[in-house]
DNA sequence: CTGTTGATTCGATATTTTTCGAACCAACCC
DNA sequence: GGGTTGGTTCGAAAAATATCGAATCAACAG
């Protein structure tokens, strides 16, 4: 139960279309996405909808997200940097990406 | 409990993208997507990768497609026809259904 | 009219996901 | 060393989904 300096990612080929859909397909995380679509973000900085969500939530949410290879979640000092992994999804899934973030938000 | 003559669908303004992407996650699903590219379907001739499952749960899958705005569901004789919504879909998230249909089926 | 076929709905149960506190740890500061 | 901060993990409870039999109906065939 702690904070592991590297957690599991999948590789590239691993990313399973299923599964990048069903992590999207939640406003919240879905949410997440779209900030670090600007670029790389603290795990701190990143804003929520829920205000005072527990850590162990949040903690949770990066997981699914992770877990798909949408971000990448890295040991950075005393926190952890997110990054969206556009590349890997642009290569796996062209299009995909760009279309769910230029939908429209409401 | 009966097959009504139709079913509620939502319009394309209600199309809502965590719902549709919901919808698109499951693999079952999915294909029943891919099978309605090439144009409409009477239901009881689109199949499915469980060989037995039960029409309750066909129904099921049908219904959550549905209810996200993804197919279109009217009576047609006895059966059912099911059309893809690509014209609505690519209005509201446009590039959205290329790229899934597009993406790598393994 | 009767029987069959194709499909929806309800209700109950099973399974999956989400939520969240507690325990834990590593980095940083004093 | 001791305290604080940011974050993961476990485990249990809550909430959401999926599964599927039974009841029901409408269209069609004979």
């Amino acid at each position: 139960m702690a904070t592991p300096a590297n957690l599991p990612h999948p590789t590239r080929a691993d990313l399973d279309l299923p599964s990048v859909l069903f992590a999207l397909s939640d406003p919240e995380r879905l949410d997440i996405v779209r900030q670090l679509r600007s670029g790389p973000l603290d795990m701190a900085d990143c804003s929520l909808r829920v205000p005072d969500m527990p850590k162990s939530t949040k903690s949770h949410l990066m997981k699914v997200l992770r877990e798909a290879g949408i971000i990448r979640n890295e040991a950075n000092g005393r926190g952890r940097r997110l990054t969206l992994r556009s590349e890997d999804l642009e290569a796996r899934f062209p299009g995909l990406l760009p279309a769910v973030l230029d939908a429209p938000v409401q």
